[in-house]
DNA sequence: CTGAGAATTGTGAGCGCTAACATGGCGCTG
DNA sequence: CAGCGCCATGTTAGCGCTCACAATTCTCAG
């Protein structure tokens, strides 16, 4: 009697309709959890779109609605940890919340590239998009891009007018800097990220603070680029430092690192030095990479939950999708110290109950 | 006289039709790039769509066409550097090829949450998937999936149907192997991944083809979970089989473990236990991470090129999206060795004009 | 100068879906 | 039991685009 289409083409809501004895709209009701339909009638369709295997043209569906429940994300450097999880982090926040996402891996956030990133998902009809983009210049260059969608940043910063998330770095850094020094290091050095990146600048902050809070003077700041090469040259120059004053005059006895790849880096430097972590010195790194805990020795970190970040960021894009966005346009996550061996007390016998 | 619509709602192709004074369909044919279309009509359109800031709605575009241009990713473990270098190649390579992305991030491969994957890369309407699942149970799971688009796997094995893309595991170990041999080591022991991991399978069956081949007898097996702690925990169980035998009678000399992480557990465990890399026992690794040249010592070990892997695997998925896919279902890329401290030849005065 | 054939442009009909409105049946109040 | 209003369902009209075909113009040989 009722015929089933089958096989060359998948079938349409009017296929389902007919085979149920049902209007077309009834079956959208259906599917789409309208309350007014009888139990019945939900019953019988939902077995029939069963049956055929029916499944929502989302073109269509797109079309008509006016609505793509697609978002964008733009990212650079999704090989190393911290971007890779937050990525993933934001993939699943979008899926559980019905969207889509498609993500546009840059290899490097010029002006030009990311307009170009913009144009491509603009193009697709992305409703909103994500930028994990940690450089003041990518952020300004996000801002003054006048995208046609909400854009919402990751560790963008506070300074411009786009909505964003972010993770407490300054906090972070003051956390490893007081650890240090409240385990007996007369001061504590840094070797810090590349100049234009808002964490590193952020993490610079806050062991500037931590130091000036504790009224211990600031050492001289070295600089590397993230890569544990970089830390390895910051670690040659400290080891030469300490080996050419003997009785340790410049109170180089600990060094926070801004981040752990470079403190890989730092602590080969000062074995190859001959140097021992901590006895000799103590390092710290900064995001709690998975290989953190296997350093020689292991490492003495921040993790940070880019999970959370990645799913914050989502929620925040909504609200200024559907317009619910409050006051509210910057969330700021609070990071965890993670103490391991690499700082170790600092000679326990020499100072019974010190520092506080 | 004519009047530009603007601000509440993006233009359409009518609009733009209507600015210029030609059909709806010859705007299409300009943007389509199309030939029959004079070259002052295509001007004309050309400068209308520059400033109406005129972009041709996808989603209608995809329910005309009956194709959507998207692509679905289903991966693993993205925070790890072999599947999120992957993956960056793969959105990349199909970007280019004018495709849209999705990417789903799965925290395991249970038949469950791959099902679920596809379901909803499905109702999204991909034209194709590649996924990125190096377990046999996944790829079986898969295959048995009979998801309603072609689906290419990044280093799936070559057992199923399902068409894929794969680096030379069994040649890396291989390498790695003869290159411990011909540095004068008598046998090399190995640490394996879980098994259950094509990939894991591949290096171990390339290490035992290296060993045969060199009549070398085949030590026992050690296994990991490719994490840094498992690789410490076997190098601890290697560490104390050399100490418990002075006379190095296990001829416990060389160790090929199967993933950079897991070698750096194992420098730890040698190092702590008191033994000399290379000195006492040579380690190698595989996969190149970017740390790797910053273990101590410098980690020998072979490079995949994660990112030519996810180039193909788009290449050969859009063969099979759009029919042209040739009898080649399966794709083979080399790896390279990359020789570094951590295997320095051994005892070279012993040993002059040794090994071949 | 004319007609064939090519080049260029226009017209109409959907693609599969949802939104808005229209319809018919039921229970309830007065 | 008339009549109002609510519930369940059907009908109609697009969403913005491409495809197939029709119509128009242009080109140039004969």
């Amino acid at each position: 009697m009722i015929q089933i289409p089958d096989g060359s083409k998948a079938p349409t809501m009017a296929d389902v309709a007919r085979v149920a004895g049902v209007s077309h709209q009834t079956v959208s009701r259906v599917i789409g959890g309208h309350p007014n339909v009888s139990a019945k009638t939900r019953a019988a369709v939902t077995e029939v779109i069963e049956q055929l295997g029916y499944r929502r043209n989302s073109a269509a569906r797109a079309l008509a609605t006016r609505r793509t429940h697609t978002l964008g994300v733009i990212a650079v450097n999704t090989t190393l940890h911290g971007p890779a999880s937050t990525l993933a982090g934001v993939q699943e926040a979008a899926r559980e919340r019905g969207y889509l996402t498609s993500a546009v891996t840059l290899r490097a956030a010029t002006q030009e590239a990311l307009t170009e990133a913009v144009q491509h998902l603009a193009g697709w009809g992305v409703e909103g998009i994500v930028a994990i983009t940690p450089w003041r210049d990518a952020v300004r260059a996000l801002a003054a891009l006048d995208a046609p969608c909400p854009v919402v940043t990751v560790e963008g910063g506070h300074d411009l007018d786009l909505p964003g998330v972010s993770l407490d770095q300054d906090l972070g850094a003051r956390m490893v800097t007081e650890h240090l020094l409240t385990a007996g290091h007369s001061t504590v050095w840094h070797v810090a990220g590349p100049a234009d990146w808002l964490e590193s600048e952020a993490r610079t902050a806050g062991w500037r603070a931590a130091l000036r809070d504790a009224g211990v003077e600031e050492p001289p700041l070295l600089r590397g680029d993230w890569s544990p090469l970089s830390g390895y040259q910051a670690g040659q120059q400290l080891a030469g430092r300490v080996l050419a004053s003997p009785g340790q005059g410049d109170g180089l006895t600990a060094v926070f690192v801004a981040n752990d790849q470079m403190a890989l880096g730092v602590l080969r430097a000062f074995r190859e030095a001959g140097l021992h972590t901590p006895a000799d010195v103590a390092v710290a790194g900064f995001d709690d990479i998975p290989e953190a805990e296997f350093f020689p020795p292991p490492l003495t970190t921040v993790r940070q939950d880019f999970a959370s970040l990645g799913r914050s960021s989502i929620g925040l894009l909504l609200e200024h999708i559907e317009g619910t966005a409050e006051g509210t346009t910057h969330l700021t996550l609070a990071p965890e110290l993670i103490v391991r061996a690499s700082t170790a007390r600092r000679r326990p016998a020499e100072r019974p109950a010190a520092a506080g």
